[in-house]
DNA sequence: AGTGAATATATAAGTGCTTATGTAAATATA
DNA sequence: TATATTTACATAAGCACTTATATATTCACT
């Protein structure tokens, strides 16, 4: 028995606050079950930060509606936990400038996953043909309680995080996955340039058919994430167009395609690898770094725009 | 600027505590605007304890899905309010009989009439052509903030408190009143005696010609309540037919209904009243008392079947 | 330039929920 | 009939919010 939908309007506080806290526990065990150190409490906060790179306890106060000591509460639980850089204004020796910490920026691909997984999970529950909103909580109330929702986003969570990624060489009917994840990869950080264009039109007369490679990460049937191997000389290859499905980002696919092309090439008894980059993308160049690329002076003629960093690899 | 839309069903849990506190915010200020002595967040254990008359403790958190140490804690609450009494369990030890206190049931009726203004206020707010849990709940915020919620609760409340009560004699076009306001009090407590259907179908030939008298409260053009005189001799009437309409209780209008009435009687040099009651109406007997009115021994024939007590006010 | 008001954040205390645990009575079990 | 388990409720402590207030810095104004 649930005397809620008795109640109707006047019950409406107590029954936000109820469903509001058993949301926030579930959520809770599915953070804790992915052993990653975050509260459900956290998220308006951390997402801010994520999105804005850089806030004031103030503007997170007018931005998610609540009193500033439960924000400056929040940053001190954040900070506690290793997520957020406070930094002080130069400007004006009160403010408190708020950033993520590297700590904070190097989980985020996990929390993203889960993220994910908990908004496909949650979304479903959602939705329903009514105009009460009494209506739509009572059901929403109803379907958190059928089957524990934190149960079947750890369930989900799970079946994603066992999927094994394969990695598989070129296929002409892969062409368009390949074109269509460098374009997307592209339009977000910079802009398609005509050299893009002709060689992700035709990777396969461009690139393969010139003696280079094209590999492709396979999760469940699905294409996440690809790169190649330009032909530069027989013992010279540049690594390129490497990219990953947004979808699938924070399963370290990038890492794994670098670990088998490094692989790859090693086997191909190479001299050493090529690639160009941009400064802009720290996180790229931090993982070419790890792999054990080193920057080299760049020619005068860079074969793209974007490029303003060479880096190489003596295999 | 407001975040949570970005946010979805991530920020869900988030949303609906900071909901819930606004509403409660909003309902608090009413409850002392009205200067009655409440929470709402006690609401659902008192609404509860309203319907059910008696509960314990164990039945009232499977009823609200609340911990039992918030139940406990929102009876303590309740009772340092003086508005439930704790019984003792005859059978078993453990067991805690809570209910209504007479400050408790007295307050109720000032109470509904502030709830009903509380639900007639919220429940626009929250109807909206949209099958996502997530918009209703933007467009319920929406709606809070753009005035404030309790300013218009206190508004509505103001206006009906200050309502006069004007008390008016029978007219032809009244008769219709009289005889809902009465059939809708019998069937709420008894049944419609044939008694009782032959006076309300010709109250004026029954009551008016037979030189009684029947009133009616008048609030805002709309009849809220009536009460008859009944013509027993020269100097001794019978009240009766006093029904109030339950969209108007909680506004004394029962007696404001009581005071006109012997004010009248009074004025008509009458000897006593008397009037047929049954004891199961606790609070109607403890008014006629108060007015003055003392049980005297019923007669063999009574004139209605569910009158179980006589009583009379020597005026 | 000096002083009061405004602003940004921190701290303290209160509130209503939670979980964990305590206590007493009733029930099950041997 | 004695003992263990279960049940009903109370109490304690923690948590995330609130309001009220303190503190430090900047701004506005004469």
């Amino acid at each position: 028995m649930d005397a809620f939908n008795l109640y109707k309007e006047l019950g409406l506080g107590s029954r936000l606050a109820r469903l509001s806290d058993i949301l926030m526990r579930e959520v809770q065990l599915v953070y804790d079950y992915a052993k990653i150190d975050f509260d459900p409490y956290l998220f308006p906060v951390f997402k801010m930060l994520i999105d804005k790179k850089v806030a004031t306890t103030t503007q997170i106060c007018e931005a998610l509606c609540v009193s500033q000591p439960a924000v400056t509460q929040a940053l001190q639980k954040l900070k506690k936990k290793g997520l957020i850089d406070f930094n002080n204004d130069k400007h004006d020796g009160r403010v408190k400038l708020i950033s993520l910490s590297a700590h904070g920026k190097k989980i985020l691909p996990e929390l993203k996953v889960l993220w994910k997984v908990i908004e496909d999970e949650v979304k479903p529950l959602t939705y329903k043909k009514t105009e009460s909103l009494i209506v739509h909580l009572q059901h929403f109330e109803i379907q958190l309680k059928k089957e524990k929702i934190s149960d079947r986003i750890i369930n989900k969570y799970q079946k994603i995080m066992s999927q094994k990624t394969e990695i598989i060489p070129f296929e002409s009917k892969y062409a368009k996955d390949f074109k269509d994840l460098n374009i997307a990869w592209l339009e977000k950080y910079f802009v398609v340039e005509p050299h893009d264009s002709e060689l992700l039109n035709a990777c396969e007369e461009t690139i393969i058919n010139k003696g280079g490679f094209i590999f492709f990460a396979r999760i469940d049937e699905k294409i996440a994430g690809t790169f190649s191997l330009i032909k530069v000389s027989d013992t010279s290859y540049e690594l390129g167009k490497m990219a990953v499905d947004p979808e699938f980002q924070g399963r370290k696919i990038g890492q794994k395609l670098m670990e088998f092309c490094i692989e790859f090439a090693k086997k191909q008894k190479w001299d050493h690898l090529l690639l160009y980059s941009n400064t802009k993308l720290e996180n790229a160049i931090h993982i070419y770094k790890k792999y054990g690329f080193r920057e080299i002076k760049q020619e005068e003629e860079v074969p793209y725009l974007r490029s303003n960093i060479k880096m190489k690899l003596k295999l």
